[in-house]
DNA sequence: ACCTAAGCGAGACGGTACGTCTGGTCTTTCT
DNA sequence: AGAAAGACCAGACGTACCGTCTCGCTTAGGT
């Protein structure tokens, strides 16, 4: 999450840090019950027991907000150091679905790519609060890989980082296409068929993401 | 598109057919303008020569109105047949990144998509006009590798159609999450690099998209 | 009252007319309950039972509407014939006063005035709705007692005018200032002081009010 | 101007003087600029040059505020003795009508009277700080005519209270509403015709105001 | 020379109303 | 019966002010 206040004040009453917080999970308990079109602002406001202007001197609006909220959500996922790099895509790529499944992400995440699609601003914030700060996932996972030898280190950093963004491009969007675009369970066998041909298309090598033969 | 007129009726003034060409040009204008959440029936209407009664009585609402005037935009797509698999599926990845490339698709997709995850109907709508209609793409390059011998006869067909689904997820998600999430360009060398690894993942064979070396 | 339907339209639903009284009279109700300041537009629609729009598309602003429903107050007035000039200027006193007494008209004109102070649209409107409309009471008042022989014919219709808005000033004013600044009683003796000092003023003739010695 | 400071306390630090001042004057500023309606404390404390708190501890609201910012401009009126009742009655009447040409009287003035129709409190204040005050003018004007055998000395000092207060009223009653209700200007003319009548009610004797024939 | 109580500026806070906009519906007249 | 027009109810929008509060700092008189 980036900084939302650019220069502390020395003056003035500070702001109250708890309302902060009370905000962020009023608003991901209000994507659960409405959804992301009939959020309202006010209706936050009141849930987290907090005045709308608090709400509008903190961030610009709807959009943010929820950036802010749903961004939250994906920081749990953890690389799972099951023993091969296999079994951790698959590990990585349920947990993700886990969190899609949850109605606050469900809700919020493609409200906000919606507007992003409009605004600079706002798709900056989703890349700098989403994106660029989950591909750690992808980077722990082939560095565990790499000290397994499952992985060659890498040679040109410039093309490491370009199959960094490709990898976690393809798995995001995979994961995000399945559970919202095309509604489909993405279960433990779909995860095993995905991380299979994702494998192999990296490594060349054919391996079952569970270990086994 | 799926029909929206059940029962034909005898009596009184015909509907007017053009407009409901008329409306979807006006709806995808509106989106190209005014994006997602801003665009407004009432503007739609205006800008159709069409009264707001009119756009009512032919649509449940705005969400049902965009899924179908951004579902005839993906019905552009071909597979080229550019004489290998790899070169197909790439040039079948760049046109799907063309058309997210336009106003109309981004602003309008995800916004459906959005207001879809809490909307049963909606995303049936979705899946039906879009998802599967376009999954044709994933079945004919596969009946035209196979046809030169790139890849193998499927047996099953319950495996086959699990596979279609797949890739098919692999690669709208990589685009869709590229273009619009990611917000970083589609441009021939990445869709080259994810074919390359697309590619190997499903044969295991390296193969270069272009037919090169 | 002046004409708010500049052009009579022929296409469209009719505004309702029912709309128009259920709103002034609902203003009236709220001028008594909560006095100018407190005077929410919000709340005017809902006592009327009608949406905020409604009444938006209806008056500029609030300022309007309550000159609106203040100016019907006052065409209640009536010059009373008692028989005398003077009976007759204290017949219109105490009913002005008795008038200015009802809460709906002490809270809404003086709001209005006071906002007149610096809206020139405003000032006409009230001039036209208020001020004007009730100078027929001096005109009547006149004619009366010129029939009755108590005042002279006029001679020049200019210097006839100028007295009709000199007297109604005066009576006026010192009604609004004894009823609203000075916060004083309008009763029937300072009515009879008045009515005795402004009709010596006029014809340099003493009479008393109730037609007595 | 009445006390705020009911009970001066004799530690901590003591009230800016000058704040009071500065107040009063930006107070006035912000009548001229806005009017009474767009008023605000907020404004009034950011050109004075001082918190909204400092302003909160000397004045209970924005009515307390603008009535003592009001009823310093009416301090300046004087009974003029130029020789005649007449003549300085139009006198007073032009003074008061220069004032109340004024933007921060126009504007002040009728604001604090509309919302003395529903707070009493205010209502006192009003009566205390401007109207019983400038009755001064008439108590003046009046003694002044006896002195020079104009009017006959009062009998009952009771008598001679109502006739004050009445034609108090009287004046100011008919300034003000052919000031800001008719809208007219009360230039030398109309001046003349209200003291002509005024004259001729209270004396019974014809006189010309500047002395003239 | 300290102590302490109040004043002071800044500005965040919970509220409330604003006037506008949109979503859907309903009611006209005209075709 | 359908269409165009536009009024209707409902309710969210983002802004502005209200009057209160919480800060850290200043300014005096009392010791």
């Amino acid at each position: 999450m980036q900084s939302r206040t650019p220069a502390p004040r020395a003056t003035g009453r500070p702001r109250s840090a708890a309302a902060d917080a009370a905000i962020l999970a009023a608003t991901r308990a209000a994507l659960v019950e409405l959804g992301w079109s009939r959020l309202t602002l006010g209706d936050v406001a009141t849930r987290a027991g907090v005045a709308k202007t608090t709400l509008y001197r903190r961030w610009a609006g709807k959009h943010e907000l929820v950036v802010d909220a749903v961004a939250e959500l994906f920081d749990e996922l953890r690389v799972p150091d099951r023993g091969s790099l296999a079994a951790d895509i698959e590990g990585v790529v349920l947990q993700f679905a886990a969190i899609l499944a949850r109605p606050e992400a469900r809700n919020g995440l493609m409200g906000v790519v919606a507007e992003a699609a409009r605004d600079d601003a706002l798709r900056e914030r989703i890349r700098g609060s989403i994106v660029e700060r989950q591909k750690r996932l992808v980077v722990e996972g082939r560095a565990r890989a790499q000290a397994r030898g499952e992985l060659p280190p890498e040679e040109d950093p410039r093309t490491a980082a370009r199959t960094v963004d490709l990898i976690f491009d393809m798995v995001a969007g995979a994961v995000v296409h399945r559970c919202l675009v095309s509604s489909q369970p993405a279960d433990a066998d779909w995860a095993g068929s995905l991380t299979r041909v994702l494998l192999l298309g990296i490594t060349g090598a054919a391996q079952n993401p569970a270990g086994s033969v």
